[in-house]
RNA sequence: CGGGAUGUGGCGCAGCUUGGUAGCGCACCUCGCUUGGGACGAGGGGGUCGCACGUUCAAAUCGUGUCAUCCCGACCA
């Protein structure tokens, strides 16, 4: 490819738009354009982006056994029915009517499609188990979309659905498709954590997400791990053992139960501060409004909630803090009437309780008095309202790793891949069903397993970039090798770029000459930007037979023969694409 | 959906307070000069100032409304 010729606009500053690292430099470097709120143009180097990510993935998914094929954009009404997500989904989901005034919906994932396929297509336990996938653009009318391409509410990705007829054979397919996520991932150039996760809206019990750790702030996760065993778990699902702590109220004189006064002291470190005692020994009450439904939860002082733990414990589909005049409200309707910084469990009568397990150990412990300026102290369980007791703390890093007891690490996470184990979630309210062995009709055992293509390839950039601009892999760089003429006038230079060019094509290296009758500061800048892993700059030195050897992702330069630096690239380019 | 901000050629911005018919840098076109890290000079093209209504002799500028975009919080590949 010429550069000349090239489609490509760099430019000089970023978009004042941009907020992290993929977002400025693609627009930057000229490979996307914002056409509106999330939805973006992929002009023809980050095409060739995807492309490559996809070919990366449809090769690790056809080796893996499964089978590719392509569903509608557009989905009707009475599919999202049966499975009952056409009430449930929300806004995320962009309905519209056609001419017919017929609903329909623009796929933000495809369980239902891929279900009613099934149904029609796999009648008999012979034909399992199956996998199927597709690699489409999806549609996700996004609250807040951000952060350019990893979160717009058009992108793409691949979706795949397993179809089983046991539990057993579901695991086997899982494991195939971790496996495969990781050999894909590995490919792409991208380091990435396998960490169990919460299942959310597509629903399941099981779940693992892939994340891409990077230093920068484009992570919307945060990953615990330990680095002493293979532990790793997304925010809303990490569990933790906790070190020992002071949990008896009585280590600080509060043995016996009484009121006391606590004028204005509405945090839990001025309650702390005034009391002489730990956070360890308060018991905080938080209000949640969980699908309109007040939930009071309670949870060791020291100790945070985790708000899909808690959506998942009262079986909740949306969830956020009551206001303080809600909360006042809720202490009114259970006959109450102090401000919200002093409610308390003793005495709620007309509310769900949903308690931490922390609070299962507490002894003679503090709470709120449901009383202006008072607590309760010296307060234990048995004092209590009826509480469900689950798991509902946000873990802390340096809390204890549930499998080896070693400390915990937290760190940011860019979710590309996650696998679900769906069960029978969606089979069973569409009847998809096959028929078994014994002749009865059962509802097929179901997986799930997304890569978001577009999200990868961003996240690539995330994980490989510096001051100049991007460092591609080079598995999924637009292209191999830039080969820079300094000067377009020198003849010399001219032959012996154009020499380097042809040979590298004859190879199969994907190969651009900058011909462009610029000044050399503008090549070079332009190649660091748009991320040629290599450059081949032929300039003065030719005259003593020598060109310049450069690598982007190391920034080393080295002087060799045209030739030799025509087989370094080669060779390095044949070595990376080995897999 | 709550909170904050911004809309002026392709990109980045000034002008608005104090109304007088639009400007700068980059990019683009032409010519000259230049060629190892975003040169320089000369000339040129492109914007009904987000949109609508209003105030006024006159609106980018003032008022009202509306739309869009971005940032901070709850969802997700």
């Amino acid at each position: 490819m010429k550069m000349s010729k090239l489609f490509v606009q760099t430019l000089r500053e970023f978009p004042s738009d941009a907020e992290v690292v993929s977002h400025k430099f693609l627009v930057k470097a000229g490979y996307i354009r914002k056409l509106t709120s999330g939805v973006y143009n992929y002009l023809p180097l980050m095409w060739r982006v995807l492309k490559k990510v996809e070919n990366i993935v449809r090769e690790e998914m056809d080796n893996a056994g499964a089978q590719e094929l392509l569903m509608p954009f557009v989905q009707p009404k009475e599919l999202w029915e049966e499975s009952g997500r056409w009430e449930v989904y929300g806004r995320e989901l962009m309905r519209l009517k056609d001419r017919h005034d017929r609903e329909m919906c623009l796929g933000p994932t495809h369980e239902e499609i891929i279900t009613a396929i099934a149904r029609d297509g796999l009648k008999s336990y012979k034909q399992l188990p199956v996998n199927l996938y597709q690699i489409q653009s999806k549609f996700r009318d996004e609250v807040r979309p951000r952060f350019g391409l990893l979160r717009g509410r058009e992108f793409i990705m691949k979706d795949a659905y397993s179809f089983s007829t046991s539990q057993e054979d579901l695991e086997k397919e899982y494991d195939n498709m971790a496996k495969a996520y990781k050999k894909i991932f590995d490919r792409c150039g991208l380091p990435t954590k396998m960490v169990q996760s919460d299942s959310g809206a597509i629903g399941g019990s099981v779940s693992h997400e892939f994340m891409v750790i990077t230093d920068t702030d484009a992570g919307e996760n945060d990953v615990f791990y330990c680095d002493d065993c293979d532990y790793a778990a997304n925010s809303n699902h990490a569990i933790s053992n906790l070190p020992s702590a002071k949990i008896d109220g009585a280590e600080f004189g509060l043995n016996e139960y009484k009121v006391v006064d606590t004028p204005n002291m509405k945090t839990i470190d001025e309650v702390c501060a005034f009391l002489g005692v730990d956070p360890t020994v308060l018991c905080k009450s938080l209000v949640y409004i969980a699908d309109k439904e007040p939930v009071i939860a309670l949870i060791r002082g020291d100790k945070q909630v985790e708000e899909t733990k808690l959506m998942n414990a009262v079986g909740a589909i949306d969830i956020r803090i009551a206001t303080p005049e809600e909360i006042e409200e809720l202490m009114i309707k259970n006959g109450f009437n102090a401000k919200a910084g002093f409610i308390g469990p003793m005495g709620m009568k007309d509310v769900k309780i949903v308690a931490d397990n922390t609070v299962k150990e507490l002894k003679n412990f503090v709470i709120g008095a449901n009383e202006n300026d008072k607590h309760k102290v010296g307060v234990n369980l048995d004092m209590l309202p009826e509480v469900q007791f689950e798991d509902i703390r946000l873990v802390q890093a340096g809390e204890l790793c549930p499998q080896c007891g070693k400390p915990l690490k937290v760190t940011r996470g860019i979710e590309v891949g996650n696998i679900f184990q769906l069960g029978t979630k969606y089979s069973q309210p569409m009847n998809a069903v096959y028929m078994d062995v014994d002749g009865k009709a059962k509802p097929y055992i179901m997986g799930c397993y997304g890569i978001g293509i577009s999200r990868t390839a961003a996240a690539a950039v995330e994980a490989h970039y510096d001051d100049w601009g991007i460092k591609w892999p080079i598995s999924i760089a637009p292209y191999h090798v830039v080969v820079v003429p300094v000067s377009t006038k020198d003849e010399l230079q001219m032959k012996v770029a154009q020499e380097a060019y042809e040979k590298l094509l004859a190879a199969g290296i994907e190969a651009v000459i900058d011909d462009r009758d610029e000044r050399p500061g503008v090549k070079f800048k332009d190649a660091d930007l748009i991320g040629f892993p290599f450059r081949i700059t032929v300039g003065k030195s030719i005259q003593n037979g020598n060109v310049e050897f450069v690598v982007r992702e190391t920034g080393s330069k080295e002087e060799m023969a045209p030739e030799k630096a025509v087989e370094y690239v080669i060779s390095h380019v044949r070595e990376a694409l080995k897999h």
